[in-house]
This record gives C-alpha cells, sequence and structure tokens, in this order.
DNA sequence: CCCCCCCC
C-alpha cells in the first residue's frame, strides 16, 4: 500500500505533540445527537481513539460519502481542546481522503483503544509526530507553558495570532464551545448590523449583531442593551479584533444562514480589542451563485452574487402594508456573463446611498430571493453589499462587460420590471391553473393573493374601455367633463382643460381548467391591445371598425398573468376580483427555452 | 433577551 498511516501520532497528539499531515483511517462515523457535528473514531494504525471531531464545514465530505468507514484521510489542519485532565479532543478543521473505503475494503493492521495517560507509542511504532513539535516552536504555546492557570494545547499548530495581555489563548471559531469559558478568538467582522430595538411580552431593549470570521471559520454575535452601546461605535466592519469572554449558546438555525452550531452573545465581561496584525485573517468569504443558477432557486434561499449594475432606478417611497411605515427603496438591475439579469431591490439609507454610475460591480452577500416579477433579489438587514470589490471575479465582469456584455442583445431579464409572471422563468414563480386558485379559496382572507397563471384572453367587453383621466401627475382619476371644453377632477378638486385616455378592460381568461372576468389597467391593455390608451381615444370616434377590430385582435392569445385577487364590497355585496399587474406574452422563445431546459432534465 | 426585513 502506498499510503502509510501515521503511526504513534494518536499518542503523539494525545502528548501535547502537533504532528502535521496526520494519516489515519476512519474506522467509524458518528453523528452526535444534537447538531450536525460527528465525531470520528480513528486509527493509526497502531491506536484508534473516538477523539476526532469534524468542523461542521467538513460535513458535505461526509454526507457525499467520502469520509466513510475504512476511508484513509490525511488530517491537514487541526486543534486540540483539551477536555479534562487527561483527555484531549482532536477538532478537525481540513482533511484529504487519500483513499476511500472501496479502496482500503477493510481496517488497517491491528491497532488497541487508546487509554487517555499512556505514555508514548508502543516500541516498534515510528514516533512519526514528535519531531515536528520540536522543530516548529509556537509561541502560543510558550506563553501557555509560562502560564500554568491557562487552558493548554490552545494554538493549532502555531497558527493563531498571540492574543493580548489579559486575553486568554486564541482559539479557532470552529472549536469554541459552550462548555469552555477560558477562549480567545482573532476574528474579522464581515458584517455589522444596525442597531435594532424590540419590545414584545418578555420586556424590550435594543442589540445589534455581527458576523465574526476567522481561518476556520465563523459565528455570529450578538450584543445587547448595555453591550450594544459600549460596542456599536468601536466596532467597525471589516476590521479585525480580539474577543474573549462572551456566552454561547446554541444556533437557532432557523434565524441564521451563519455556519456555526452555536453563537456569541456578548455579556458584562466580554473584551474586544482591535487587532492590526490582520494579515492572516481572511476576508469576507463569497459563495457566489451566478445569476443563471438564480433561475431554479427556491424563494427565501439567501444568497452571494456578483455582477454588473446595468441600470438603477430613483428612490422610492412605498407604505409597509402591515405597520404603514414608510420605507425608501431602490431597485438595480444586475448582469453576469451568464447573459442574465436580475433585480436586486435596496433599501433605506443603503437605497440612498447607492450610485450606480459607471456601471460598478456589485457583491452581494446574505440576499434574499424571491419570486416577484420572476425571481428577484432583497437585501436584508443581514445582507452586505459591496461597490466595486477588489476581488478576481469583479475584474473578471468588468472585463466580460467592456468586451461583450454591454453590447450584448441577448441578456435575458429574470425579474419583469413590471413586476409580474415576467418571463416565467424560474421555478419558483407560483404558477397556478385558474380552478387551482378558485379552490383554494384565493383572495377570501383580509389581503390580497397573488399568484401566477398562464392563460388565453377568450374575450375583451367593448364597453367602457376608455375613460377621461385627469392628466396631473400620478393622479389619474376619472375626470367629469363639463361640456365647456373643461374637465373636473374631485380628487385634485382642480377644472383643467385637458385630459388623458386611460384603459380599463374586462376581459375573460381561459386556462384548460376554468375562466375568470379579470380587469385589466393602462400598461397592461396597452400591452394586450397593442395600441395606446390615446390612439384608441381617438380611433373610438375616427373609425369605429378600426377600434372594434383592434379590441376583437386582443382574444385568443396566451399570457402569463401575474394575477391578483381580492374580496370587494360593493352595495353590501362581496365578490371576488382578480386584477391583471402583468402580463407577458407567451412567445416562442421563451418556450424553446424553457423545452431545451426541460428535455436536458429529462436526459440527466 | 432578537429572529422583523418590507412594496409592487
Amino acid at each position: 500500500m502506498a499510503v502509510q498511516l501515521s503511526a504513534g501520532s494518536i499518542a503523539a497528539i494525545n502528548n501535547g505533540e502537533k504532528p502535521e499531515d496526520v494519516i489515519l483511517q476512519v474506522i467509524a462515523v458518528r453523528k452526535f445527537p444534537t447538531g450536525d457535528r460527528c465525531r470520528l473514531l480513528v486509527s493509526d494504525g497502531v491506536h484508534r481513539c473516538g477523539f476526532a471531531i469534524m468542523a461542521t464545514q467538513l460535513n458535505p465530505m461526509i454526507n457525499s460519502g467520502e469520509v466513510a468507514q475504512h476511508a484513509v484521510i490525511k488530517v491537514t489542519k487541526y486543534f486540540c481542546n483539551q477536555v479534562s485532565e487527561k483527555k484531549k479532543m482532536m477538532i478537525i478543521l481540513g482533511l484529504e481522503v487519500l483513499l476511500t473505503a472501496e479502496d482500503v475494503g477493510g481496517e488497517i493492521g491491528n491497532p488497541t483503544t487508546y487509554e487517555s495517560g499512556t505514555s508514548n507509542a508502543p516500541a516498534g511504532a515510528p514516533a512519526a509526530a514528535s519531531n515536528h513539535s520540536i522543530t516548529r516552536p509556537s509561541p502560543v504555546a510558550n506563553v501557555q507553558r509560562s502560564a500554568p492557570g491557562n487552558a493548554p494545547a490552545a494554538d493549532g499548530g502555531g497558527m493563531m495570532p498571540q492574543a493580548p495581555d489579559g486575553f486568554p489563548n486564541v482559539r479557532p471559531i470552529q472549536t469554541l464551545t459552550p462548555y469552555q469559558n477560558k477562549w480567545s478568538i482573532c476574528a474579522r467582522v464581515t458584517q455589522k448590523s444596525n442597531i435594532r430595538t424590540w419590545s414584545n411580552s418578555r420586556g424590550e431593549g435594543k442589540l445589534f449583531s455581527m458576523e465574526l470570521l476567522d481561518q476556520s471559520g465563523e459565528i455570529r454575535a450578538t450584543a445587547f442593551n448595555a453591550e450594544c452601546d459600549k460596542f456599536y461605535d468601536m466596532i467597525e466592519p471589516n476590521k479585525v479584533y480580539y474577543i474573549c469572554s462572551a456566552t454561547l449558546k446554541t444556533a437557532n438555525k432557523q434565524f441564521t444562514s451563519v455556519k456555526n452550531d452555536y453563537e456569541m452573545t456578548f455579556n458584562s465581561g466580554t473584551q474586544v480589542v482591535r487587532c492590526t496584525e490582520e494579515k492572516s485573517i481572511p476576508a469576507m468569504q463569497f459563495d457566489f451563485v451566478t445569476i443563471d443558477q438564480l433561475e431554479n432557486a427556491q424563494k427565501d434561499t439567501i444568497v452571494d452574487l456578483i455582477g454588473l449594475c446595468r441600470d438603477a432606478s430613483e428612490v422610492a417611497t412605498i407604505v409597509q402594508r402591515s405597520t404603514g411605515k414608510e420605507l425608501r427603496k431602490r431597485e438595480i438591475s444586475i448582469v453576469d456573463h451568464t447573459n442574465r439579469a436580475v433585480s436586486l431591490t435596496l433599501w433605506a439609507e443603503q437605497a440612498e446611498k447607492f450610485d450606480g454610475t459607471g456601471n460598478p460591480v456589485i457583491a452581494v452577500k446574505g440576499a434574499k430571493v424571491s419570486d416577484f416579477g420572476g425571481v428577484s433579489l432583497s437585501l436584508l438587514g443581514s445582507s452586505t453589499l459591496q461597490v466595486n470589490p477588489d476581488i478576481s471575479e469583479a475584474h473578471q465582469l468588468k472585463g466580460w462587460w467592456e468586451q461583450a456584455g454591454c453590447n450584448s442583445s441577448d441578456i435575458i431579464n429574470l425579474s419583469n420590471q413590471r413586476g409580474g409572471a415576467g418571463n416565467a422563468v424560474g421555478a419558483n414563480a407560483v404558477f397556478k391553473t385558474l380552478l387551482e386558485a378558485k379552490k383554494e379559496g384565493l383572495g377570501s382572507r383580509d389581503q390580497p393573493d397573488y399568484y401566477n397563471a398562464k392563460a388565453i384572453v377568450t374575450l375583451v367587453r367593448k364597453e367602457n374601455i376608455l375613460y377621461q383621466a385627469c392628466p396631473n401627475d400620478g393622479c389619474n382619476k376619472k375626470v367629469m367633463d363639463l361640456n365647456n371644453g373643461m374637465y373636473r377632477c374631485e380628487k385634485c378638486c382642480k377644472e383643467l382643460d385637458r385630459f388623458n385616455w386611460r384603459l380599463m378592460l374586462s376581459c375573460n381568461v381561459a386556462d384548460f381548467t376554468e375562466n375568470h372576468w379579470v380587469t385589466v389597467f393602462q400598461d397592461q391593455a396597452e400591452l394586450m391591445l397593442g395600441s395606446t390608451a390615446q390612439e384608441l381615444g381617438t380611433l373610438r370616434d375616427e373609425n369605429p371598425d378600426m377600434f372594434q377590430s383592434i379590441i376583437a385582435g386582443a382574444s385568443f392569445k396566451e399570457y402569463n398573468f401575474r394575477l391578483r385577487v381580492k374580496m370587494e364590497t360593493y352595495n353590501d355585496e362581496s365578490r371576488l376580483k382578480t386584477m391583471v399587474m402583468s402580463a407577458a406574452p407567451v412567445n416562442p422563445v421563451d418556450l424553446n427555452r424553457r423545452l431545451i431546459k426541460e428535455i436536458r432534465e429529462l436526459s440527466a
């Protein structure tokens, strides 16, 4: 066998040595009853020992079956925790699989169970590891020896920065658990929230939270009330800090995408000191998806994304339905080399400060996927936005844009600006048949329901499709013709000498299950009739035949509709009203794209 | 001790 187990390394590690690149055989994999941590029973050919814990970010290797019983692994990065006086834990932060379970097919050698306190490797086994710890003295380890009160063996092979005075030894974030309290970390703040207040039955207060990153992993930390005041100003995003003495508790995965079983709460004893020797601490880590991958992303997924800002809207004010609060937002359209564009909504300060001039590269961490308009993205309080980050992906995108992207005529927008079913790309768009919508009772609650449906226009009611509307900006209320060349708007309380024609169609739409009457306003109606309201207003009197034929011509076309259903009460009578939010013609190009995709999936 | 993250 070409691969040799690191005989004696289990004893060496338990004796406080730190051999590098330890080659071990996996004897068993055990899942912890809580969380998703895994423990390995490993063998070095001499001893077997269940002291190895896998960092959770390595779990994919277990789930994929790479790390399985009998596989031979090389542990490239690890860290030791002293659990009790005689007991150590080896936390595996990095490993390579040298031989798969099939390659090996059984247990190598005849190892005996390692008993803590056993002196060295038995005679005959090479002391594979001991040289390393002699040739690579660790400054942190030296500090430990001179400070016997501290927990020993906390350096992870001499890679950890030196803690400042009064701080316990620096540990990798991945090794923190609620069961030890003598630790420091040296971590970069990759995300910092605003201060938020809360008030509920359990009380009220304020807090801010942050995400901390080092070489081993990440953790979320929260500072409440007094600690919120104490640390909010000093903690700056992207800077590196030593942190010690905070409370650890199990993270509720429901509320966070941070990859750690635990999270940190600052307490009155928590200390934070800026670290300026920060080179070894990684910067923010992105896990970018390309925009074409969003077509198949589930709604509410959290994603990292990088692309060029091809367009940005002005800041708009909207009213939050639940609270009546005014919110400010800005929509920006992001493109990447997959020739796809997606809309990203920025909120509040981020919306106001954003400057899209010059097509900057936008890197976003932790944006939420929404099914609005097909697929779109929204920033959350926990998201981070970087403009023109100095990373290779950004430079590549800039190059793509200048060479090809800016001239590309075939960029497909996954988010329809009209806010509707769009091109109906995106498996997440909720499509229903008209019968399903009816059976599910959509629109029968207080709030409107929205859904997408593919349907054919069967009939457009000819009567009253046009009305004379107030031309004042954003008013569009029906005006009263005073028959003296003047038109009165009751909303604006003004008499004006002109009006705009506006459309309000009543259409019957049908799919193979059911038909509904729907109302279609201006923009969508113009699209469906292929004429502007102004043209139609003129034609109605000047060329009634053509007017009629335009209306007739709107029938028997197929659309992906975005529909809004709401119960409306008029004269004590309640009935469901369906309104067309958007209508995207089902065009052959999109059909072909979807067919090709479906065929690929079927043949895969 | 929060855990909301909006609107079309």
